[in-house]
Formats: structure tokens, sequence, C-alpha cells
RNA sequence: GGAGGCGUCGCCUAGUCCGGUCUAUGGCGCCCGCCUGCUAAGCGGGUUUGGGGUUUAUCCCCCAUCGCGAGUUCAAAUCUCGCCGCCUCCGCCA
């Protein structure tokens, strides 16, 4: 969320900037609500300081002995004129806020003009894809030959869009994870966290998820309980310190945490729907940065930094892409996407993608820090992934991938998963 | 799920029975100043948060804010109802 004024500020350029995203904004609309607003807030903090006055000299009447019927009589009139404008005023306030909820950030001037990820700048490469000297199998294949993993009887549980991982998978999984957090932790300066899976909508609110992308969420009810299951672990871990203010000296606060992930994925029908790629649920370690407003571009830097540092210690080729400012999502004012190389798709696929949100989801959710000067001031979050799991496992696989059939896995992971090789019959060794 | 207790300005706390003098008491902490070779102590002052108006480096004025929301009343920290959270005990449970 924007501060209504800032938007309406010519400095700033909203109109030009949103327009960039292919956002509308009708400041005149939004100047209208805003003045409304004020002037019903002015009307009725000027009508209860006159009805404070008079219950005053009510009391002070009565006490005296004097009459107070007509004072009590010009005291009603007021409560009706006080709650009439209370109305008008809260309904101005409420569709300033509905308003306000559904304009995205501001992208950055310094990312490209364009609406999809082809307009996307490529920024750098790492590594070389592997070639092979026969057709390479995409993970699918690959795992349901060796047998770990199942997407048959996952459909047979749930549906489409889930996976089963049995065995070397399962395992494989797991080691992913920790993998993830033990490099994020002992070499990035995270904190692990374990958080729930589960939140209510005001946590969807602080992270921008609410009120527009509804559809995109498993909701859950249980008596009275209206819980959402989270589509990242950025919503809790942002929200974390929601309402609350930061001490200076605490920032940057690096947060990590491995959860399972829910999403609708309404409006991709057909869309990757083979595979570990596009899943209703899948696992992620993520990556939260809650920091100082004025240094959000340095943090990005090093976020992105610190997913591309999982793919380098597994070895798997990789870009990195500064998105375009209409294909930025919503609460981002300029992101990063890291694609892997996946042989089977024969092309770069995103593993991983880093926002700078700047202060958009701070002021949704409230949080705070000081200045030098003592003034409350909103931080910067930014998320990124590092890395999902899913996806991590069909890269490593299609990349290992050798010509009797087995998998030769990055050594990093052996320590985590206990084998090096995955047979084509399953059997690891 | 049952019974009871509690929720006040960063922390602790007075006030709630019996509505107006609450512009919420006091302590701790913190900030500014005085005093003093220095530090500590002492003395004086300040210190909830959010919004609006005015002005825009300031200041000033107004409104709201005693867990949240509704109600009663001219007037609510105080009375009524609902909800939330925490604590203790019982039941159930991984």
């Amino acid at each position: 969320m924007h501060d209504p004024r800032a938007l309406l500020d010519p400095g700033n350029e909203a109109v030009r900037r949103l327009a960039r995203r292919g956002y509308t904004l009708d400041s005149a609309a939004l100047e209208e609500l805003l003045s409304s607003r004020n002037s019903g807030i002015k009307t009725a903090d000027d009508l209860r300081a006159e009805s404070k006055k008079l219950a005053g000299e009510v009391g002070k009447t009565a006490k005296a002995g004097g009459d107070v019927t007509a004072l009590k009589e010009r005291a009603r009139e007021l409560k009706d004129e006080i709650k009439q404008a209370e109305e008008r005023a809260e309904a101005a306030s409420a569709d300033l806020r509905d308003l306000m909820l559904n304009i995205p950030n501001l992208p950055l001037d310094t990312l490209p003009d364009g609406f999809s990820d082809e307009d996307a700048t490529e920024v750098r490469r790492w590594g070389t894809p592997p070639q092979f000297d026969f057709t390479p199998r995409d993970h699918v294949e690959l795992g349901e030959r060796t047998g770990i993993l199942d997407f048959a009887r996952a459909t047979k549980l749930s549906g489409p869009r889930f996976r089963v991982a049995r065995g070397a998978g399962a395992a494989l999984e797991r080691g992913l994870a920790s993998f993830f957090l033990d490099l994020h932790t002992r070499e990035h300066g995270y904190t692990e966290f374990s958080v729930p899976h589960l939140v209510m909508p005001s946590a969807l609110l602080g992270t921008g998820q609410l009120p527009k992308f509804e559809e995109d969420l498993f909701r859950t009810a249980a008596g009275t309980r209206d819980l959402y299951l989270i589509p990242t672990a950025e919503v809790p871990l942002t929200n974390l310190h929601a309402d609350e203010i930061v001490e200076p000296g605490d920032l940057p606060l690096a947060y990590t945490a491995w959860t399972p992930c829910f999403r609708s994925e309404a409006g991709s029908y057909g869309r990757d729907t083979r595979g570990l790629i596009r899943l209703h649920e899948f696992e992620k370690v993520e990556m939260v940065r809650i920091v100082a407003a004025d240094s959000s571009q340095n943090e990005l830097e090093k976020l992105v930094g610190h997913a591309e540092a999982v793919l380098q210690k597994l070895g798997l080729a990789h870009r990195t892409i500064l998105l375009a400012a209409g294909d930025t999502g919503f609460g981002a004012q300029m992101t990063y996407d890291v694609e892997v190389w996946l042989p089977g798709q024969d092309t770069y696929r995103e593993i991983s993608s880093c926002s700078d949100c700047g202060q958009f989801q701070a002021r949704r959710a409230n949080i705070r820090t000081r200045t030098d000067e003592g003034k409350r001031e909103f931080v910067a979050t930014l998320n990124g992934s590092g890395l999902p799991i899913g996806r991590t496992m069909a890269a490593v696989l299609e990349n290992g991938q050798q010509a009797d059939g087995s998998i030769v896995l990055p050594e990093v992971l052996t320590r985590y998963t206990g084998f090096s090789t995955i047979h084509a019959d399953g059997k690891t060794d």
C-alpha cells in the first residue's frame, strides 16, 4: 500500500510509473476520496469537541442546582449530527482503503519496459548447460522409471498437480531442504524459523495476497475460524513483525523457513501440467529480509546472491534476469528471477524470484523502525526463494542423468542424502 | 469443552464497587537542562500512540486512544452485552 498523499505528489510520477505495469491510476478519484474522508473527519471531530464542552456544562450546571433540560436537548441533537458525520467519514474512509489496497507497487525506473518474461533483461549467466550424447529425459520420466516419484498415485490421493516422492526421492527432498537451510543459516546469516502454515486474513493482507488475489489461495474453515494455507513462507515470516517497531540496531533482519506452499493455480490450467514444476502443494525454503528503507536496493543484491549461491554449490547452470515493469509482481518494486537450466525442457526455467518490496508491505503490515532522530518510519521488506524443493529436485535429476539411466547427484548433497547415485532401478549408493 | 482470575501511556502500578474534579496516579527506564574536576548522586522539566486542521525545518489547536467491538447516558477506564488474548484448575488430545 502507498501513502495516498505521496501517490498524489506530482514529484513521484505515480501515474506514469503505474502505467508501465498496466495500471491506470485515477488521480482525480483518489484526490476526491482523500479530501472527502478528511473533511468528514474534521466535521466529526469539531462536533465531538462541541459535545464534550456541552457535557461539561451539564455537569457544572447540575451541580450548581441549575436547569439542564435545554442543555441536554441540545446535546442530544448534537449526538445525532455526530453520528451522521461519522458515518460519512467512515464510508469515505472505507472507499479510500479499498482503492488503496488494490493499487500495485511502483516499479522502479531502472526496470525494462514490457509485460512478459521476454521483456526481461538478462543480468548474468553462470555455468554451462550439460551436453548429452543421448536425448535427455525430463524429471517425470526419470522419477517414474526409478520409482522415486509417483504422480499417478498422487492424483489418486489428491487429484491433479500433486506429487508423491518415495525412497531416494523422499530422502532427496529432505536433504535438499536441510542443505538450503544450513547454507543460509551458516554462511548467509539467516535465522531459521518454524512457522504456522495456516494464517489469518490479516497476514495475507499485510504481504499483499489479499484482497486482490484471493482466488489463488486455499481457504479453510473450522468452527468460527477462517484460515488460509500459506502460498509461501514470505507471509508468516514477513508478518512476524506486523504492528511492531523494530529497533534500528536489529536491522537488517534475515529470516529463513522451510514450509509447504499451497497455491490454487487458478488461471494456469493446461500450463506445466507435468511433473514438479507447478503443483498445488510444494515445499520451499524462503528467505525474507527486513531492512532500513534506504538500503533495500543493496539488500536485494545480497538476496539474489544468496539464491544464486545455492545453485552454484549444486553446480547447476543458471541465469539471472531483471523482470520488466509490467511483469513484476503486485507488491514488488523490483524483481530478479533466477532461472535454472532444465535439460528435459532444453531451456532455463524460473527457480527463484527475489523481490524488493520497498515500504509497500511494511505500510500494509505496519512494520516500523526508528530513524536517527527517533522518528518512526516504515521498514523495507524483501523476499526470495532459496530454493523450492520440487523444482530444484527436477533440475538435479535432469542435469545429473547418465546414459545408463542412473542419476549422479551433486557432491554437496551426499552428506545430506547418504548416497551419491540413484540407479535406474531406484537403488542407491 | 467446563470453572475461576486477569488485560490501564516502553515496563511495573493507582483508579473501576459509588459515571463528571481522569487533561489517567506513582515508580523504573529514557531524553533535555541545572549543579559538579569526571562519573554517580541530587534538583528541575519532559516522555502513549494514531488521525485531522494550520503551518510546512518549528510551534499551536482539535479528535480519538485504559485488550477489541457494540450499547446505556448530556457525560464511560468506571455501568451492560458480545468477542479476543493471557494465567490457574478439570476434561480431551499428538
